[in-house]
DNA sequence: TTGACATGGTGTCCGTTTGACACTATCCTT
DNA sequence: AAGGATAGTGTCAAACGGACACCATGTCAA
């Protein structure tokens, strides 16, 4: 079956930034088996069906090439530079997402397609213009994380303040106070002290919090 | 001429949100002269074509249908939810802009498109989702304003320091304190006071200033 | 000419926020 | 029992933000 139209139009994509935290602040990439960049790391995406709408288009491919579903996603730009693609005029309309790693790391490794968690601190090329597309990623969620608790999408349910600290560090790229950073995420009131402490560590167990969205709103 | 695809391609298109400050703060739209909407009042915008990249694009058409040209704009979101246009599917990538209205009030007028400025504070019903659009173009201004002194573009090139905050009140939709706020422009650096006074006026001269933009870099 | 009117221009105080800074507590391991 | 690792805790000073009122200057009309 073929599609006619009267004018030329540009092919429509999404591109997905996933961003996962272990010890550091990771970004999921699958490795391209097609031309063009046939080999290359890249950003999941795929082109956009005419019955979904951006997003579902969005989680639609990560699910398909990453096995990775349900997490926070936000639109963040549309990248539209002519010979963005060498094949052909093609738009792409980026999205970042955040997961918690605990829950996804073992499915996207284990996916037909090979796809990996990368540390944003030591990235390979990628194709297309998906450096510059994680890049932007990255500036955004730099400035969303001051103003907005997303951070606790990349954290388990569960968690301690200093892994809550080690996030924050890892997305700002700089050392934080330990009681100021207390101080400041405990006085903001939506994290609940569960009264529990962590398991099975080598030293003195931290108190468990988790992130109250109802005393958020 | 006619251009035929293995698989359906919506449209692309871009829609401007052009604001201009006057005695308050304005957006540009046009008078639909075709269906869908005929004769409701919409976003410039139009069809991007394959040889411009989404900017070029939405200048070309703003100064189509407005006759707008060189002004701040930076990309704002791209919308494409399934009928939002009646006939097709159409993503449409939305851009907002400021403008001088000193520079831009006649040409707008005197255009063969019937286009006209209207104050945000009285607003007619938009064509497509483009209430949608413009309500995402305000908030965005209202977050940018704060961080960054992007309201000079909407100002001529000299004004008075109540202009300003006159602009900042318009943006900000909520009085600000006369004191408080030239404490804080003025020790921003970034003002350059001219020495001069407003001319033609029924009561005191205020003295004016310039943005001068290599001290705010 | 003078008084009314409209807008310009100026400083202080207080409460909050931010950032710098160091030591003791607890639990596990050897 | 000692050492190692991380948890947890408070104070002070500077910067910032918001509330608040009066005199100055120029035009216009009586």
């Amino acid at each position: 079956m073929a599609f006619t139209y009267e004018y030329a139009r540009a092919a429509l994509a999404v591109d997905i930034v996933v961003f996962g935290l272990d010890e550091d602040l990771q970004v999921l990439l699958i490795k391209r088996d097609l031309e063009p960049f046939q080999g290359k790391w890249a950003l999941p995406g795929g082109f956009v069906r005419l019955d979904e709408t951006l997003e579902e288009a969005a989680r639609r491919e990560l699910d398909e090439e990453t096995g990775v579903s349900r997490l926070f996603m936000e639109q963040l730009h549309t990248f539209g530079d002519l010979g963005r693609d060498p094949r052909e005029r093609v738009v792409s309309v980026a999205y970042y997402a955040l997961v918690k790693l605990s829950d996804h790391r073992v499915k996207a490794a284990t996916d037909a397609r090979e796809a990996a968690w990368f540390s944003v601190d030591d990235l390979p090329r990628l194709a297309f213009d998906h450096d510059k597309i994680l890049g932007a990623a990255l500036v955004r969620l730099k400035g969303k994380v001051r103003v907005q608790p997303i951070g606790f999408e990349l954290l388990p349910p569960k968690f301690t303040l200093s892994a809550l600290q080690r996030l924050y560090e890892s997305v700002l790229e700089r050392p934080l106070d330990k009681r100021n950073f207390r101080k400041k995420v405990l006085a903001m009131g939506f994290l609940e002290d569960l009264d529990e402490v962590e398991q099975d560590v080598a030293h003195r167990a931290a108190r468990l919090y988790r992130f109250d969205k109802k005393r958020y709103l």
